[in-house]
RNA sequence: GCGCCUGUAGCUCAAUUGGAUAGAGCGUUGGCCUCCGAAGCCAAAGGUUGAGGGUUCGAUUCCCCCCGGGCGUACCA
């Protein structure tokens, strides 16, 4: 529609005189129903330049515009306010419209706009030294619901996790290990061996005991290391599982070390100045890149910061040639970003289509009283205990429904107790509700199917909510485009308390069987719409609850 | 100190990226089931969008300056 309204006033300024400004002709939805479905701004826009009165200048451009309109498509247009123009769709169009969501079925408000074009989106990438914890959840859950959208927009998706199984933290998680399966074995563990204070390490040490019996008290690191890892890698991907998200990739961060890939990356750096020695250890000179000082990518001890190896894996990501890359990162790893970024750029690699996600934190509160996350002191809430708590589709719903750049307070008590009123459940709720209209219709003998003459749908409510269905494509691209997920679910629950006014105006099955069919067949399409919402944001669409 | 994020109803957060009368949920108050799911609907109350300037037809949104909160500012990631 936006299309067309485009084509028509681009022919229309032109017959007005007037030119297309440079940022093309914008369209928005009026607040307000009674502004009209669709607006444009343009005569504002074009008001300076022109040097005319906005109003005056909308009126030149719809008295240039009606002739142009197919009365099918617009019913009305006029100016209102400070120089809008509003359209309002024909019935017919709306009721067009309303048979093609029929018709698209679980493939509408997909798009071909991004067909063809690789996108890889890493995220969670938490390190493999414990279990997941209930903040990761946030990325978790952002980055899920992002890449489906994404590839609902035609995007050719590559889910990808950097793991980083290499460097300090796995060789602390291994001292660890250690020291709790030789605790197994009778001894008395060091209290400076025990990095990690999560009670999961003494179970992967007493898995290890159970397989071995003492037989392994004078293995070196690597073993426990890759034990660890293993255990960890384990949880982690049953954790994601029990969410519905999976990755196609799981980048290892050791491959880095033994493809060469770390000492290329050393090299090329230093080949041109942008790395040097002092004090023991390798510098990047990241004040070349505007940073304040510059920071070690070589400790003394010879072992790679963080900085290096995340370089290097970059770098072998844009190498894989993606038309686009997202990373998603918490805000507390903001400070990686600028230099891995221009590190990568000095490599001589493109960084334009990078974009980066930062969330910011999510603070727990239970009961009014703040959660403590601790790894060290192995006080941690994790995600497996959060998904306990109040539910997968929960977990799911809350950590999308607020923007990433909000600081999150995901109240745990809150969640839990009030689940009736959760948004997820409210939107549940009226799946499950058209679910069982259409169970009583069938029992009534009515048929669901086609067929139905949708022009008997006139009543206001059931306007309101066909125009919020054909609302559905927008807010995908809208969310692919601008990488926010909680457009989607204010969609949906306003979606939802569409239907349900409808429900209340309207009743479905009655005596006269030509309108309930339609009826059915507007609440099928509703059902449709709320259930692909669904499946965007990765919960159930349940028929009963 | 510096950098990034943030401040909107009593609480948690929206606001289609600069649009028309700033909206939801929770909480509070009052209505609605002889009828397809009341996990629902309707209504009321609640606001100087932290404060002050600026940009323009128009600012919660952009710019400047204060004030408050979060995260960084490691030879941890």
């Amino acid at each position: 529609m936006k299309l067309y309204l485009s084509m028509l006033l681009t022919e229309a300024l032109g017959r007005a005189g007037l030119g297309v400004p440079d940022t093309g002709i914008q369209f928005e939805k009026p607040k307000v129903a009674e502004h009209g479905d669709v607006a444009t701004n343009i005569a504002m826009i074009l008001a300076k330049p022109a040097r005319k009165n906005p109003r005056e200048l909308a009126g030149i451009i719809c008295d240039a515009l009606r002739p142009l309109l197919d009365a099918g498509k617009i019913a009305a247009v006029d100016v209102a306010g400070p120089g809008f123009i509003n359209f309002r769709y024909a019935e017919s169009y709306i009721y067009d419209m309303l048979e093609e969501i029929i018709r698209k079925g679980s493939a509408y408000g997909r798009s071909e706009t991004h067909r063809g074009k690789k996108i890889n989106v890493e995220w969670v990438s938490a390190n493999p030294t414990g279990p997941l914890h209930a903040g990761h959840g946030r990325q978790v859950c952002l980055g899920a619901s992002l890449c489906v959208v994404l590839e609902w927009s035609g995007w050719d998706v590559t889910r990808e996790y950097y793991f980083n199984n290499a460097g300090n933290q796995m060789q602390n998680l291994a001292i660890t290990v250690r020291a709790r399966y030789l605790e197994q074995c009778g001894m008395t563990p060091d209290p400076e061996d025990l990095h990690y204070a999560g009670e999961y390490v003494s179970e992967i040490g007493r898995e290890v005991f159970v397989e071995f019996g003492d037989g392994k008290k004078d293995a070196d690191l690597d073993f426990f290391r890759s034990r660890g890892e293993r255990w960890c890698f384990a949880s982690i991907t049953r954790t994601l599982a029990v969410l519905g998200v999976r990755h196609d990739v799981f980048f290892n961060e050791d491959s880095l070390y033994r493809d060469g890939k770390i000492t290329d990356v050393l090299r090329l750096l230093k080949e041109q100045d942008l790395a040097y020695e002092q004090d023991g250890a390798t510098w990047l000179r990241t004040t070349a890149f505007g940073a304040d000082k510059d920071r070690v990518i070589v400790k003394s001890t010879g072992e790679p910061t963080y900085r290096l190896p995340d370089i290097a894996y970059h770098r072998e990501k844009l190498l894989r040639g993606y038309d686009r890359v997202i990373d998603i990162f918490g805000a507390d790893h903001i400070a990686t970003i600028p230099d891995v970024l221009s590190g990568v750029k000095a490599l001589g690699l493109p960084v334009d289509h990078v974009d980066v996600i930062i969330h910011q934190m999510v603070s727990f509160v239970n009961d009014g009283e703040a959660v403590r996350m601790s790894k060290r002191s192995g006080n941690v809430y994790y995600l497996d205990d959060l998904i306990a708590d109040v539910g997968q589709d929960a977990v799911r719903y809350f950590f999308v429904m607020r923007g990433a750049n909000a600081h999150l307070e995901f109240d745990v008590k809150l969640a839990q107790e009030q689940s009736e009123n959760n948004p997820v459940y409210y939107l549940q709720y009226a799946h499950a509700r058209i679910a069982s209209i259409l169970r009583f219709a069938e029992s009534q003998g009515l048929e669901t199917g086609t067929g139905a003459e949708l022009s008997l749908l006139c009543h206001p409510a059931e306007h309101a909510l066909i125009k919020a269905l054909l609302g559905f494509p927008e807010i995908v691209a809208l969310c692919a485009s601008t990488y926010e997920m909680q457009h989607l679910c204010t969609y949906l629950n306003t979606l939802a308390a569409e239907f349900h006014r409808f429900y209340h105006e309207c009743r479905v099955v009655t005596e006269d069987a030509a309108l309930s069919r339609a009826r059915l067949a507007l609440s099928r399409a509703t059902k449709q719409v709320l259930a692909n919402g669904c499946t965007l944001l990765g919960i159930a669409a349940p028929e009963k609850m």
